[in-house]
DNA sequence: CAGTGGTCTAGACCACTGA
DNA sequence: CAGTGGTCTAGACCACTGA
């Protein structure tokens, strides 16, 4: 490990996670007191507070006035979930990538349909389907909307030379997404563009994105149950890690 | 908004990410350089330093020595994923949770499994299978291994009060945890627990956890996938919200 | 009410790196 | 090589809250 560069504080928080990971400190345990490591690392309190900070950021203890510092208990409620983008993913990894593109049009939102009315925001939506191709094998469904009124840019891209989701990823900043992550069975034309059996259980993963208020873009992939995973890792310090 | 209490590093914080969620500060876009943030706010440098750093943990800035700091370029590639605990959700909601114990089981592992050979590190394992039962509804299937002897405390405890998962959360602090999510269509069996048509699309969850490189536990929960949606939210913000 | 953490200052020296 | 951020100090006042 880089031990000689490494700055007092972020050495203090590395020393005080080991302790905590090797279970030498206990969750509910109390972390030494600012003068107490003040003296143990021989620094000023800030020093110490940085460090402490930082370790309370990432959920490893808790700070509460006139009682002291805590180790926590942990609570595994959230996770940090990669989402694939697989255009870059599959261009990364040396693999041939394709957006087929099976139907784009420019269309008034479903006056039924609130998330519709919702992200069009007045203006029209433009909608398109296409599939995620790896390697010649198809391996996601897309159907997506986007507003026209939020991004009026997006008319004029060529959507068979980058993927909907990347473009809109490298253009437009957004500020709020939602992704829910659910199983469906794929009908017959979803099984078709796939290439696996009518009825086969796929991943769906859907998601909207926000600019502000405003919505962008709303997206369903669909992907079939075994061809791909999506994988969350979790240690306590990833949650500070860049 | 509370605006009077807040700490002045917060305000300055507030206020950058504001312009940059505005668009009044693009991505890309150079943020003033400490020395104009000292005088725009009239407090010292450390005050700035504080707020930038937040921003920078954030994600929403990149600094750069002598170059300066600069809005980022959003990369969606990760998302905090909420994991539901189901009984700690269903009681918080006032609902009845109930964990339906199907089997427990001590057994060496598997010699042809690689996961459960290394999960059990030359002891025994525990397997635990029961279903997850919500106001009286199958929720889920809950597939368990337990390693004795990283957890050996775990054969004294009563299943049919407490879930496992619930229970190895409050008691055995993970240092590490991968969850993988997939689809996959019920088979017989699971249709039957779960009270669904057989071959119906599920959401599988699988999860292993770690203390330090000893592994704890790995399960694999299967929801009915119209049953169980899991969201992820993600605003720049909430990567520093506690 | 005393001990704890939260914040802030005014300064200092340093490391890095692009003009 | 000068401008920028990174770190650190020694002190200060304050807010909170449990013994």
């Amino acid at each position: 490990m880089k031990l000689a560069k490494l700055s007092l504080h972020e050495r203090i928080r590395r020393q005080l996670e080991a302790r905590i990971m090797s279970g030498a400190l206990q969750p509910g345990a109390r972390i030494p007191v600012e003068q107490q490591l003040m003296q143990e690392f021989g620094c000023s309190r800030m020093t110490v507070s940085k460090a402490l900070s930082a370790l309370a950021a990432a959920g490893l203890i808790e700070r509460r006035k006139r009682a002291g510092s805590f180790v926590s208990r942990p609570r595994v409620h959230s996770m940090l979930l990669h989402i694939p983008d697989l255009e870059a993913e599959t261009k990364a990894s040396g693999g041939r990538y394709e957006f087929r593109l099976l139907k784009r049009q420019v269309l008034p939102p479903a006056r039924q349909s609130k998330l519709e009315m919702e992200l069009a925001d007045g203006g029209p939506l433009l909608a398109v389907t296409g599939v995620h191709v790896v390697n010649g094998q198809p391996l996601a469904l897309e159907q997506r909307q986007v507003s026209l009124k939020a991004v009026p840019a997006v008319a004029d891209v060529d959507f068979t030379v980058t993927s909907p989701g990347t473009w809109l990823l490298q253009h437009i900043p957004w500020t709020e997404a939602e992704t829910r992550l659910s199983a469906a069975a794929a009908d017959r034309r979803v099984a078709a563009l796939l290439g696996v059996p009518a009825g086969s259980a796929c991943l769906v993963v859907e998601r909207r994105t926000w600019r502000r208020a405003k919505g962008i873009t709303s997206v369903r992939q669909t992907f079939e149950g075994r061809s791909y995973d999506m994988v969350a890792r979790f240690r306590p310090s990833d949650s500070r890690a860049r």
